[in-house]
RNA sequence: AGGCCCGUAGCUCAGUUGGUUAGAGCGCUACGUUGACAUCGUAGAGGUCAGCGGUUCAAGUCCGCUCGGGCCUACCA
């Protein structure tokens, strides 16, 4: 980021001097530090700032040259000369991993290769052409008949007149254009192996500024790479030697910090051998020592540690952990923890440590127990190490998660974590992923000014649906920060209206009636579920439960049945202690996701010090309590709900005006909920806005309906039933009987009968009878009316 | 080339081991405001679950194929 800044500016690092460069790079460092910070406080993260760590301090400094030292002793960590991805851009470096595959449409170029001392010519296809300066073989397959009579011949390179040998090896496709491969053992991964296994001579002719060199020739030596491909295409086709030039799309290996396609090319660099390490990770997971949440990730990290290759760990940067290694002026290697302890090897103090830094990612590996104090036997070690869960968003899970595990295995022989929560990743707009180096990143602290912090983690949260990424749709925020606003509407108005109630530890059930076992039945099993979701990671299934029962059961419901209780026209016992009960434990539930609104509205509810006198953080997260779940009480008001629900529907559908007056008939054989509603007349009359209720069957006339065994008719005065609600009645009749024929046609079938568990069977036949019924009701308030 | 994921209401998405009538939020329509909340309430409309075939008494759910979209991995130059 620090160089792009600097290109923006026209500098270079190299043109900056190292000191200087390293002082912006400190400086830009201390502000993302900051803006990291502010973000995280700003989202409430309760983090234990006492040991935030940064990856260059002592401490992990120390721990990464622990490491270094350690794998390069067990001959894991070696320096060698390979084929490595180059970002010329950057001028280092890279690993695989930081290479992104592009498509891109190219050229394929038929070049024609004359034969030595013949007059015949062959032809090889390549994509880049100005790699052919550096040939120095031409490949085939070992079977391939077109081409036996050329093994001892040899080719000579146009342009340069190189004698070029022939070679036989597997890798090559017969299928694939001419079936014969120009070698570039310098500049393509594929040809380095060839050109090891044949010893061929290797030629450098772009150099790591991506311009060709002096051994690209006089006519190309200083051209950029692009520029000489020009050249080298123009000058084939003046010599006739260019037979033909085919579209072709393929894939391009592009730098993902640099933006522009690698140079992949021959250099010295330190490679870390992860192989061992990487097997004991695959069986960690495959084992099931090591969850992967979701589990579809199984089979990548599968793939991926399966194949693992050497880690090219070295950068060509300023910036990082200098690599420990010196050399003698007999360029001895001597890797050590400290200059004198190199010096005190070494034999000599004449020594010249190695530029290089480390790839970040290797101290990143460390991080769970480098943050701890290893390599020393800390107590944070000792208290914290190996810790359970990792969050994190799938995009690392191989550039950090696997290195963190398979450094966690080797250094410490435990796993770093159990369990890894991979989360998906937020988009933007266009579904674009965010990246600092895209630029198109939305800044946390944008949203929280605008949507509220506890809105922005509500919705993250309820996003976090596994296996799909998140698109930030403000539609979303704009709804979650109204389930905030009705979170503190709904404590304004308990708090005004439950007298001198307190929020109670516990509460004694049996002498509560329906309403409030009702609503404390509801939150235990709330309580219990959303334990049970955050459990297995489902934290989206979690919140949903929560927006659900407080908006839906709590305030739509519960709080509607309460209002006659709290105002002393019905008034039942302990209401309000009841009410301020269960916003303490709601809070207390939600508190994980919405800390601020719920820290703010905790402190004020009477009582609340009774839980803890301190903060809703520190007290406990409300467990499920087994005596409250009361299913006789939730039939009860489900019942109700129902009964209410449907005059409801019932006064919508005949389009009565809310101005009607309307007298409601309730009856049901159920002496029990007879006896119920009954007590409920002054609650009914208040949730339906209908003065008149009677507890009697509904005379001719009436517009009926059958719901939860119980019959509803509502008899409006002067209102015969006109066409439109005929209609109505009619349709939600034909309905009803369509169900009943689909229901008659799965019970008339055998095979259903002798095959179908009894309980659904039985199932079908009471909605069967229910269905029946329901329909009598409809049609008779048809034929009344 | 291989692997993974997705396709369900106008939009963004749920839908556990196959089982009655496929859900939510937003949006839309109608009605509603004397005291928690219009950042609201009540009711309602809206879906051949991408398509085809198969397994099954029963498929959004399991299997196969096709189409469409995304992602990851990969040394066809």
């Amino acid at each position: 980021m620090v160089e792009r800044q600097l290109a923006e500016q026209g500098k270079s690092r190299r043109g900056l001097g190292r000191e200087a460069f390293l002082e912006a790079t400190w400086s830009w460092k201390e502000q993302y530090h900051g803006n990291i910070r502010a973000q995280l406080d700003q989202l409430g993260a309760s983090c234990d700032w006492s040991r935030e760590r940064f990856t260059l301090d002592e401490q992990l400094s120390e721990a990464v040259l622990e490491a270094f030292v350690r794998l390069y002793d067990e001959g894991l960590i070696y320096r060698g000369e390979y084929i490595v991805n180059w970002s010329p851009n950057l001028d280092t470096a890279i690993s695989d991993l930081e290479v992104e595959m592009k498509e891109v449409r190219g050229n394929l170029y038929h070049v024609a290769y004359p034969i030595e001392g013949s007059d015949e010519r062959v032809v090889v296809a390549t994509t880049r052409p100005e790699t052919l300066l550096g040939d120095t073989a031409v490949a085939m397959h070992p079977d391939d008949e077109r081409y036996q009579h050329l093994k001892a011949a040899h080719a000579l390179l146009p342009l340069v007149g190189r004698r070029l040998p022939f070679i036989c090896d597997e890798v090559v496709e017969r299928d694939f254009g001419t079936g014969l491969v120009k070698v570039t053992p310098f500049h393509d991964p594929n040809d380095f192996e060839m050109g090891r296994r044949h010893g061929l001579e290797s030629i450098q002719v772009i150099g790591r500024d991506g311009r060709m060199t002096e051994a690209a020739g006089p006519d190309f030596a200083g051209l950029d790479r692009f520029e000489a491909r020009r050249k080298v295409v123009e000058r084939l086709a003046e010599e006739g030697l260019l037979l033909k030039v085919e579209e072709h799309v393929h894939n391009v290996g592009h730098s993902q910090r640099g933006g522009e396609p690698v140079e992949p090319l021959v250099s010295t660099q330190w490679f870390c051998d992860v192989s061992g390490m990487a097997a004991r990770a695959l069986a960690a997971v495959e084992e099931g020592e090591l969850q992967l949440v979701p589990d579809s990730w199984n089979k990548t990290w599968e793939h991926w540690l399966a194949n693992i290759r050497p880690w090219c760990i070295s950068r060509q940067l300023w910036w990082g952990h200098r690599i420990p290694a010196w050399y003698t002026p007999g360029g001895e290697v001597v890797v050590a923890r400290t200059f004198e302890e190199a010096a005190a090897k070494a034999g000599t103090e004449e020594l010249t440590r190695d530029e290089d830094v480390l790839d970040t990612w290797f101290s990143s590996a460390l991080w769970p127990f480098s943050t701890l104090g290893w390599p020393h036997d800390t107590e944070d070690f000792r208290t914290f190490y190996p810790t359970d869960v990792l969050i994190t968003g799938y995009d690392i899970l191989f550039f950090w998660v696997a290195r963190m595990v398979m450094s966690g295995l080797h250094f410490t022989d435990r796993l770093p974590f159990r369990a890894v929560h991979l989360t998906g990743l937020v988009r933007d707009a266009d579904g674009q992923k965010m990246s600092k180096t895209r630029g198109n990143t939305v800044d946390p602290l944008d949203l929280v000014a605008e949507y509220g912090a506890d809105a922005l983690r509500f919705t993250l949260t309820a996003l976090d649906i596994p296996g799909r990424d998140i698109s930030l749709d403000p539609e979303r925020l704009r709804g979650y920060r109204a389930f905030g606003n009705k979170i503190w509407n709904a404590t304004r108005f308990a708090l005004s209206r439950v007298g001198g109630a307190e929020v109670q530890p516990s509460l004694d059930t049996a002498a509560l009636e329906a309403p409030e076992r009702w609503i404390l039945s509801r939150l235990a099993k709330t309580a219990d579920e959303v334990s049970e979701k955050l459990e297995i990671f489902r934290f989206d299934e979690a919140c949903h439960r929560l927006y659900h029962f407080f908006w839906h059961e709590l305030c739509d419901w519960y709080l509607e049945i309460s209002k006659p209780a709290l105002s002393g026209d019905a008034p039942r016992p302990q209401v309000g202690e009841v009410v301020l009960t269960v916003l303490d434990r709601s809070l207390r539930l939600l508190h994980p996701v919405m800390p601020f609104l719920t820290e703010e509205l905790w402190q004020r509810l009477p009582g609340h010090e009774a839980i803890d006198s301190r903060s809703i953080a520190l007290a406990p997260y409300p467990q499920a309590e087994q005596g409250w779940t009361d299913d006789e009480a939730e039939a009860r008001i489900e019942q109700l709900i129902a009964v209410v629900t449907r005059v409801r529907s019932l006064r919508g559908e005949l389009q009565l005006p809310a101005s009607a007056e309307l007298k409601l008939f309730l009856a049901t054989e159920d002496a029990a909920a007879r006896e119920f509603l009954a007590a409920q007349r002054v609650l009914l009359g208040h949730l339906l806005r209908i003065g008149d209720i009677a507890l009697e069957a509904a005379p001719e006339g009436a517009s009926r309906d059958l719901v939860a065994g119980v019959e509803v008719a509502l008899v409006a005065e002067r209102q015969p039933m006109g066409e439109l609600d005929r209609q109505r009645l009619e349709k939600e009749a034909e309905k009803v009987a369509g169900e009943i024929r689909a229901a008659e046609a799965r019970l008339g079938n055998e095979s259903f009968l002798a095959k179908a568990p009894p309980a659904v069977v039985e199932g079908n036949r009471q909605r069967l009878a229910e269905l029946k019924e329901r329909h009598a009701h409809l049609v008779a308030s048809l034929d009344e009316g």
